[in-house]
DNA sequence: CAAGATAACCAAAGCGCTTTGAGGCAATTA
DNA sequence: TAATTGCCTCAAAGCGCTTTGGTTATCTTG
């Protein structure tokens, strides 16, 4: 069933129907009911591929779901994100493309789903710094909106980002508050952005309360279960052990505990341990009663504002950037306690 | 650049231009490479949404990313799978649309999809038994594929699936070759068709030797870590505690490890633990050396093999189903050890 | 009551491709 | 030489919508 076929039906012309089923207002009520009983009436859904080659619009947004060429890891971020930002785009009739491309062939791809015409805008993920990719579509005028920031870029653009480096500094400030002054990181791949970010935070608490840094107990990697387990056994295997852990996400801070329980330690009394938690669905840290101290703020929703913004760049180009640095919450759970007396 | 421009600038018709970019015979092989080299230079794509107008074909498959309106869980799954998928999609020149809808639209989305003629065809996920998104896609005549079967359906159609009671079997054997008889399922939510797919390999195995199934350590539940931890915690804290484990997924392996040695045992030697291992990129069990003993089968190669199904399937409509049933490695870690002797 | 305004509808062009059905031309055959 | 055959190339139709620019009644208004 098309619209040649329903206007046939209902002796009017495709245009009345269009104009009717499209709201516009120079359709009389009655006519426009009828029309609109008629097209639920036989399952009538307008050809989205005939929609977008008359208005030139792709209705779609595109997400590159970047697979590293090398370590083969995906970003367990992403899934919840895309929920979040997908339910945005299903409320106001837009398509997600999925592009999994080698991280590599990333800015290509833009280009490419730009000159086809298959996208309207796109969304970064993974933002390292300096990253190419913002110059790069600011230069092909495809507009975007990117998760996290990129430092070293100086050109407007707009983004969604945690305030990594506040969660880190509060975090800090929290466990040097509990008398902690041997306070280890556990952080994510440091040519990340936020993963620069949170150490600054993480320095600068040090600092300010004049507590030196060291980097043995500063790790740097994957942010996976087995990663955070070896960096907090080595750490704990050696001499003046750290008697507190921040850890870059959830998964990493579970091997951090594991290490910790590992040594007949106990979390929360011997040795404290804060994560990040970006509130994965499949991660939850506790129900009711959180299990780890935690500076939270959820994925889902940084995909939702996201891809809101998107859709009003989209809306209108003309939009001066829109910018949205979200604080992350610092919520007490059972991992952290008072620093142990010195034995 | 359209292809009118294009072919302005050659000095040909847009019918040769078009012949000569899509490899059709009628062209000489020196205005062939004439015109590739011109579209090269000119940076020219032709414009997706055109093409997909002209051909009636979509050029792209849709996934639906169930979100459960009640618990809130995405699937963790996903992201591989997709991952997987996404790469014969990229290297067959189709775009993914990812749907993100609430699972009671799940089967309107479908019929939304087909009518706007938004896509050749989906892959279906998180398959239930007597799943009735199996029939209504046979009805509406949308190809799809299924990761994983539904029992109940009578009807053939084409999928993807791992052997679950197979898998579940042979680590059932395997711990009771070594000697455990107090073996507990940790299993996940029972309306997933594969969930029952392990229980019944699970049982079929016990019963084989003639040991009776003990439903007080058989937990049904999402396979979270917290999950598995509770399940673990309540059974060995119970009279007659199991002395192994047979955990669901990976995270729900994670929170029985935490259970064990929680309570001073070791795992491998006091109390053994196999897991599903859907070799999820971030959540490896181990480098190198396992971790945990577990049945294997990558879920970003089910993705892959169950993309290819699908194009096959849009390519020719007539192909009869495809059906591929992989079976799980049994690959042995250190989880796992003979049942320690009754105390 | 004529002229302008308004309401309701429509024919046709156009979006940028693919594809059908015809040529035109040189080479081959009778 | 005329007819036939391939080889290239092209004009035009068509995909299913939206949108422009009318047109025809019906109302107002001076």
């Amino acid at each position: 069933m098309n619209l040649k076929e329903l206007s046939q039906k209902l002796g009017l012309s495709p245009t009345t129907v269009s104009r009717a089923l499209n709201g516009y207002p120079e359709v009389n009520e009655a006519t426009r009911e009828r029309i609109v009983a008629a097209a639920k009436r036989h399952n009538y859904r307008p050809n989205a591929r005939a929609i977008r080659l008359a208005t030139g619009r792709a209705m779609a947004v595109g997400h590159i779901f970047p697979v590293a060429t090398k370590n083969e890891i995906v970003n367990p971020i992403f899934a919840d994100f895309i929920a979040g930002a997908g339910e945005v785009y299903s409320q106001n009739g837009y398509d997600m493309l999925l592009s999994v491309v080698a991280d590599d062939a990333e800015q290509a791809t833009y280009r490419d789903l730009k000159s086809r015409g298959a996208v309207d805008g796109v969304i970064i993920h993974a933002v390292r710094t300096f990253d190419d990719r913002i110059p790069a579509l600011l230069d092909m005028g495809l507009p975007f909106v990117s998760h996290g920031r990129a430092t070293g870029i100086e050109q407007p653009y707009s983004w969604v980002d945690v305030n990594n480096r506040r969660a880190f500094l509060r975090a800090t400030e929290f466990l040097l508050d509990l008398g902690h002054t041997r306070i280890a990181l556990v952080n994510g791949v440091e040519n990340m952005d936020f993963a620069i970010r949170r150490r600054t935070g993480y320095l600068d608490a040090l600092a300010a309360r004049g507590v030196g840094a060291d980097p043995a107990i500063m790790a740097t990697d994957e942010m996976t279960e087995l990663s955070g387990y070896r960096a907090a056994s080595r750490m704990l295997d050696a001499p003046n052990p750290p008697t507190a852990f921040l850890a870059a996400s959830m998964l990493s801070g579970m091997g951090v505990r594991r290490a910790i329980e590992g040594r007949g330690l106990k979390m929360g009394r011997d040795v404290s341990v804060i994560i990040f938690d970006d509130e994965l669905s499949y991660l939850r840290n506790g129900e009711g009663l959180p299990i780890f101290t935690a500076t939270r703020s959820s994925v889902r929703d940084a995909g939702r504002i996201a891809a809101q913004m998107l859709l009003d760049l989209i809306a209108d180009p003309e939009n001066t950037v829109q910018q949205r640095l979200l604080e992350a919450d610092l919520i007490i759970g059972q991992s952290t306690g008072p620093a142990p007396r010195r034995g």
